[in-house]
DNA sequence: CGAGGTCTTGAGCTAAATCAAGGTTAGTGG
DNA sequence: CCACTAACCTTGATTTAGCTCAAGACCTCG
């Protein structure tokens, strides 16, 4: 079993902390700036803060929906996993991403946080609440939405389509867009582990650690650790995922 | 050169008819039934019409976005294509969706009719226009694009852990959710070409003929000719599509 | 310092892709 | 009206990319 699944306890009241909008490093990059200043402020009655360690799970597939995450800091993974382990990682949150907002009355996917972070928790109440009263605010999740639509849409074209090397060069890519390093940076962490890379590309850990090795091999990347990426030929990485492009 | 490629000219002003919304057989299912019904009478000002062929192109990747599409009858195909030809289908619309909205600047993939069909063509001004005056409205496009969401994420799993057996299974049964064909009726019609159903399902074409005969030959299915499926054994063929439910 | 977890690498296997060929159907032109 | 062509679908033979299985190195934490 891995170190993946330790921490399988949900989180009590205790755990959450009143808020602090005024100091939230997500604040610009979260919904909440679509909500007009005053009623930005008074987002500390509704929300309150949790934080959790690595591996922590959020919420668990088949729940029902109650709550919803704005992510301040971190990182989450959205996980759906099949009775027999096969495994499909939809996605990563980084700070500033909305998660938990469906259609479904059961949560599709466990939200897992792949290092200690920590999320603002919205009452799926309280959202449908502003997201009548705010016109602009449910403007702001429609576009989020959209944008999600399309970024699926390129997983999809990924999975179905491109080899591991070209999987591997986009998710790169992508990661640094989420993270948003400038272009001059050459620097990347990877704070997932190569299984949930696997789980995230549609392949094994073996070939996600044989395609960081060619990359490697073939001068594209550097890789001090595991954890760490250093792109040394951008341009041969772009190559390689220009068809996510 | 497939005979799917015939159809490329676009479609020029003259092909545009006045709408009929009284007569629309997808106004229950389309959009327009989100707006109160003065302001449905009078998007007969705003869209026009557009019949077209089998294999018609609507909009091709990469132009600037300008308008979006309500289908009204038959089915198109929404397509991504790299410049080698590796080709995703990423889905297929009915008579209701609604299709062309994206954050982007231009379009992700073309629209294609895959066989004779007719969609209400929406300028992107007005539809602007109309989620401002009508909350209700973007209301409704918020739910469908979470819906959306829900659905890609449905076809990320399938096209990374599922066997080709299970996606083809999967497939059928989704095509029938969203046909609205009743469980009672056995029967399921394929307008689509295999090659279709292969770039949707990550699969090249020889796999799915394969795994419609394996159907077949395992009494799951019935196949009276291509076009035409009829379930046999529906119990099996749910297990087999388990993954996704 | 030992146990459990992660990452890498090698060897061999297998499922699906590729290559190839034949049958069927629909549309075209003589 | 029929022959011809082109597209589509199916099936078989062969190849191969990525999976599985296995082993060893490294790292962290108790």
């Amino acid at each position: 079993m891995s170190r993946q699944s330790i921490v399988h306890c949900r989180f009590s009241a205790r755990d959450a902390v009143p808020l602090d909008c005024s100091r939230c490093g997500a604040r610009e990059l979260a919904v909440c700036a679509s909500l007009p200043a005053e009623e930005a402020d008074s987002l500390e009655r509704y929300a309150s803060s949790q934080q959790m360690p690595a591996n922590a799970v959020i919420v668990r597939s088949g729940q029902p929906c109650r709550q919803a995450y704005s992510v301040t800091s971190g990182m989450l993974r959205l996980v759906r996993t099949l009775p027999d382990a096969r495994r499909q990682v939809v996605g990563f949150a980084l700070p500033g991403h909305f998660v938990g907002l469906s259609e479904a009355g059961h949560y599709r996917h466990s939200i897992e946080a792949v290092v200690e972070s920590s999320v603002c928790v919205f009452d799926l109440d309280d959202i449908r609440d502003l997201r009548k009263r705010h016109p602009q605010f449910e403007h702001t999740l429609l576009e989020r939405a959209c944008r999600e639509i399309d970024d699926a849409h390129d997983s999809m074209l990924l999975l179905a389509r491109l080899s591991p090397l070209e999987r591997l060069a986009s998710f790169l890519l992508r990661l640094r867009q989420q993270m948003r390093i400038a272009d001059a940076d050459p620097r990347l962490s990877l704070p997932m582990t190569r299984g949930d890379i696997a789980d995230h590309l549609g392949l094994t850990i073996e070939t996600v650690s044989r395609s960081f090795t060619r990359l490697r091999e073939q001068g594209v990347i550097a890789l001090p650790d595991p954890q760490h990426v250093e792109i040394l030929d951008a341009k041969a990485l772009d190559q390689l995922a220009s068809a996510l492009k």
